[in-house]
DNA sequence: CGAATCCATAACAAAATGGTTATGGATTTT
DNA sequence: AAAATCCATAACCATTTTGTTATGGATTCG
């Protein structure tokens, strides 16, 4: 996961909407139809939230006779998490690390 | 974290300048004017990411004498975390149990 | 005290974002 | 075959974002 599409993941995930749109792919796959039915705005709307979606790789689509089927690709947004995972544990690591200098300080205020 | 942090948390984590400012930050507190020096931006710039990124939680901003000393705030963030691994744990038991359900499926084709 | 430094904010321009309506291709239904 | 349905894209508009330069307040240095 490089820079650009850490850019497109955190991007897609910043809008509600495309937040919803993936946890209501979370029990199967979706229709745009069914979508555009689940959110009060338009068809065109929810096809550009999809390809959001679908450029950060946070979502697959896939024609399936006149209908498009939605489907959550886990992948991608598991190695956002990763990612973010990864850098609190390295703040907290150095947060942990003067958190034991600070407390010797005030165990030994004469600098020792 | 409800809806509208989680807006501003991820989408002050799609910009790759503000995920720098946050990975600088994991070796300890940094001023506005080093962040400038770090980055190839103008300082205003620094002090406009410094906002958003305050704004959402990830940074936390302290006056001290004319220098204003910067901080990454760690909970924000693991809160993000914890949210994006929820969705995709959220997705995956479901994504097992489709699993289950194709297996059953390949070993009696005749839907027994 | 006067000069220099640190930083926030305002004003401005360019680009991106998110909604709408209009349109048309492809597929299914009748 | 004609009508209806599903969906993507284009065109347009309002708002937001991100950079810049200019400015000024507060603090520190000499």
């Amino acid at each position: 996961m490089d820079s650009k599409n850490l850019d497109l993941v955190f991007s897609a995930l910043s809008d509600a909407t495309r937040r919803g749109i993936l946890a209501s792919l979370a029990s199967g796959e979706r229709t745009v139809h069914e979508l555009t039915s689940d959110f009060d705005i338009s068809q065109p709307a929810v096809s550009r939230h999809l390809r959001v979606l679908d450029s950060a790789g946070l979502v697959r689509r896939e024609k399936r006779g006149r209908e498009t089927i939605v489907t959550a690709a886990t992948e991608t947004a598991a190695e956002a998490a990763h990612w973010l995972t990864h850098y609190v544990d390295f703040w907290t690591a150095h947060f942990d690390q003067m958190d034991v200098i600070l407390t010797k300080q005030r165990e030994r205020p004469d600098g020792r």
